[in-house]
DNA sequence: TGAGGGGACTTGACGTTGTCAAGTGGTGAC
DNA sequence: GTCACCACTTGACAACGTCAAGTCCCCTCA
C-alpha cells in the first residue's frame, strides 16, 4: 500500500499547506516520504512535473466536491456550487493557487488536462445544463466570481485571517444569487 | 539614474513575464542587471523579500490604473473599473498571480501593505463612495468577479490562448453590469 | 530450477542556487 | 586628512535539481 508516488504526493501536499509553494522541493518531499533524494525525479521527471501531478490531484478533488451538487434543485444549485468552490479554496488556498499557475506547470500534460476538463464539466453541467461552446457569459460570470472569491478569501485579502472570511463569503454568494434571480424575473 | 535596486526589479519583472515565476532567481536577475550575484541580497535581504518588492510594484501599478476611473459617471464606472482590473491581469498575468500568493511573500512588509491598501481603496472609493467597514457585499462581489476573471483569463483557463479571452471577458463584464442595474431597478 | 527482464527505486556526481561574513572603493562630513 | 557610511563585490558554504549508473526484487518463460 505504501507506493512511492502516493507518499511523495502526500508529502508534497503537506509541505505546500504548511510552508507554502516555495518549500516544495524535490529533495524535501523525498526526505519527508522517507525515500532517496532522487526518487521524485523517477516518478515525476521534473520539478514542474511534480507540481503538475499535485495540481492534477487538486482538480480531481475539486471535481469530486462540485459533483455532489444536485442538478435538479434549480434555485439553490448556483449558490451551492459557489459555496463548494469557495470552500475548497478556503480549505486549500495554496493548492488552488498552484492549480491556476500555468507557468509553473506542464500545461500540456494529458492527466492534468483531463482533470481540468472534468472540473469545468462539473461547473457547466450544473450551470448550463450542458456543455455549450462558447459558454454562456453568465456561466463564466458565476465561475469567475466563485474563483475570485475563493482566491481572495484564501489569501487573506478579504480579512486578515483567512478563517474569518466565511461570513463575508456567504454574504457575497447570497447577494449574487439574489441579484441573479431578480434580474431574471424582470425579463 | 541606473540605481541597482531599480535595475534588479526591472530584471525580475522581465524574467517573470518571459519565463514564469520559477525563473526569478536572485542570481538570475543579478546577471541580467549586470551586478554581482549577491547584490539582490543586499537590496532585498531575501528571495521572498525580492518577490515582495515585485508584488508591491504590481499593486502600485494596479492602483494607478484603477484611479483613472472617474467616480462620478455613475452607471459606467463599475464596468470601467472591472475592465481596468481585468486588463491589468491580462497584461501581467504572472504578476497578478504573484501579488496574491501570500505564502511566498513577506505579508507584513509595510511597503507591501501600503500598496495593497491603496489598491483596495481605489476599488472601494469608486464602488462604495467611501471606505466602510465591513464593505458592502456588492463591492466585494464586484472585486471578486474582476479578480476571478482576470486570473482565469490570464492563465488561459477561459481560452487556450490568453490573448483570445478579451471578447469573453467583455461579454461577462457587460452581462454583470446588466444584471446589476436590472436588479437595482426592480427594488 | 534457473536465466532473463523489467519495475522501483538508490548512489554518486555535477553545476547551480540562496545566504552569509568579510572585504573594497568612493563620496560627503567634520 | 581621517572617518564613517553607502553601495556594492568576493569568496565560501550547504542545499538544490538533474542525470547516469547501479542495485534489489519479483515475475515470467524454458
Amino acid at each position: 500500500m505504501p507506493d512511492g508516488r502516493g507518499q511523495l504526493l502526500a508529502a508534497a501536499r503537506a509541505e505546500l499547506e504548511e510552508n507554502g509553494r516555495a518549500a516544495i522541493g524535490l529533495r524535501a518531499i523525498a526526505r519527508r516520504a522517507g525515500l532517496s533524494h532522487a526518487a521524485p525525479g523517477y516518478f515525476f521527471k521534473d520539478h514542474a512535473g511534480m507540481l503538475t501531478a499535485l495540481a492534477t490531484e487538486g482538480f480531481t478533488e475539486l471535481s469530486g466536491e462540485l459533483e455532489t451538487v444536485d442538478e435538479r434543485e434549480a434555485p439553490a444549485r448556483l449558490e451551492a456550487l459557489g459555496r463548494r468552490y469557495v470552500h475548497f479554496g478556503l480549505s486549500h488556498p495554496a493548492l488552488l493557487d498552484l492549480m491556476f499557475s500555468a507557468s509553473d506547470l506542464h500545461t500540456d500534460d494529458p492527466d492534468l488536462r483531463a482533470a481540468q476538463h472534468r472540473a469545468i464539466s462539473a461547473l457547466t453541467r450544473v450551470l448550463d445544463a450542458g456543455d455549450p461552446a462558447p459558454p454562456d457569459p453568465r456561466t463564466v460570470m458565476a465561475w469567475a466570481l466563485a474563483h475570485g472569491l475563493a482566491t481572495l478569501a484564501g489569501q487573506g485579502a478579504l480579512t486578515p485571517n483567512p478563517n474569518d472570511a466565511k461570513p463575508t463569503v456567504d454574504a457575497v454568494l447570497a447577494a449574487f444569487a439574489d441579484v441573479m434571480t431578480r434580474s431574471a424575473s424582470g425579463t
